[in-house]
DNA sequence: GTAAATAGAACCATATCGGTACTATTTTCT
DNA sequence: AGAAAATAGTACCGATATGGTTCTATTTAC
């Protein structure tokens, strides 16, 4: 159905409400809290985009997540990248360079390579900032959200 | 992932290969063999294409497909939304309009909007003819690409 | 040293995807 | 009229991916 995952939705729902304060730490209980989303859940995705560098990480009582660029900063692109993996659109393209035998000859490849970074481009021109706003800092409760199910037990 | 279907992977290459001759009437054993698929595979894609107006197909024997519009009328995004139903980015969003309850209030989805339009745009703004081009008509051997494990039995 | 937090991996139920099979309908040809 | 060849539509099943939870280890504040 070409759609984003959930877990996409979360981060960019969690990153969108740390956005409004970009300086501030943020743990993972709070996060949940504010968002309705179960705790697990919310520390599975944090722990994903720390790794990948768009949140720094501090451990230990009073630690939690803070964003390391300003939301102007980080596209909706890297976001989608560190939690869905790389935009791939086909399988011997994601395999990576080289996987491929046909490489060399396949005719499609590099067309497939044309829609690929359209998509790429086109998601990297909106930022972090621009998903946050122009709504100001309060949270949409995903709790209620009507296809959201069964997320709180 | 954000990947494509194989199903929608294939029909850009069944596709493309029509499009080498725009006017002629494929029928889909020809083009499973063409392709090195197997011919229910192929069959269900092209039935979701004539069903969406892409292709024009015609029953009986000496029946078969053709495309509807020129090479370079049709766009990915179409062929896209065809086989993979439409490009929606979250479950609010193509649940349809009025389907769910927060709509009036909920800040995200209008920023929501915001993604899937650029998507959109980017894939609108390739065509058939672009991806099957410039390489000429010659058919890529989809039996022999990697990643494509059981195709034929 | 204890509590509170993140790091990382493993796990399982469920939904989706990939592919097949079967029946019905339409058209051509003899 | 009847047989053959093709599409239309639906239902089905195994494999894979997703969604979410749980458990253990590690780090830091007090
Ligand atoms: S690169 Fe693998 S078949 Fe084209
Ligand atoms: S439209 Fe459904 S929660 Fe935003």
């Amino acid at each position: 159905m070409l759609r984003i995952t959930k877990q996409t939705d979360y981060g960019i729902v969690l990153l969108s409400h740390m956005a409004a304060e970009p300086e501030r730490l943020f743990n993972a209980p709070e996060l949940a809290e504010a968002a309705g989303l179960p705790l697990p859940t919310v520390s599975k995705i944090l722990k994903m985009l720390a790794r990948d560098g768009l949140l720094d990480s501090h451990r230990g009582a009073k630690g939690g997540y803070c964003l390391v660029s300003a939301p102007e900063e980080i596209s909706v692109a890297e976001i989608i990248f560190s939690l869905e993996g790389p935009i791939a659109m086909t399988e011997c393209i994601d395999d990576g360079p080289g996987e491929c035998q046909q490489e060399g000859s396949c005719p499609l490849q590099a067309n497939w390579q044309l829609i690929n970074t359209a998509v790429r481009q086109a998601l990297q021109g909106i930022s972090l900032r621009q998903m946050a706003g122009p709504m100001g800092p309060q949270l949409v409760q995903l709790a209620s959200r009507s296809a959201h199910s069964s997320l709180q037990p």
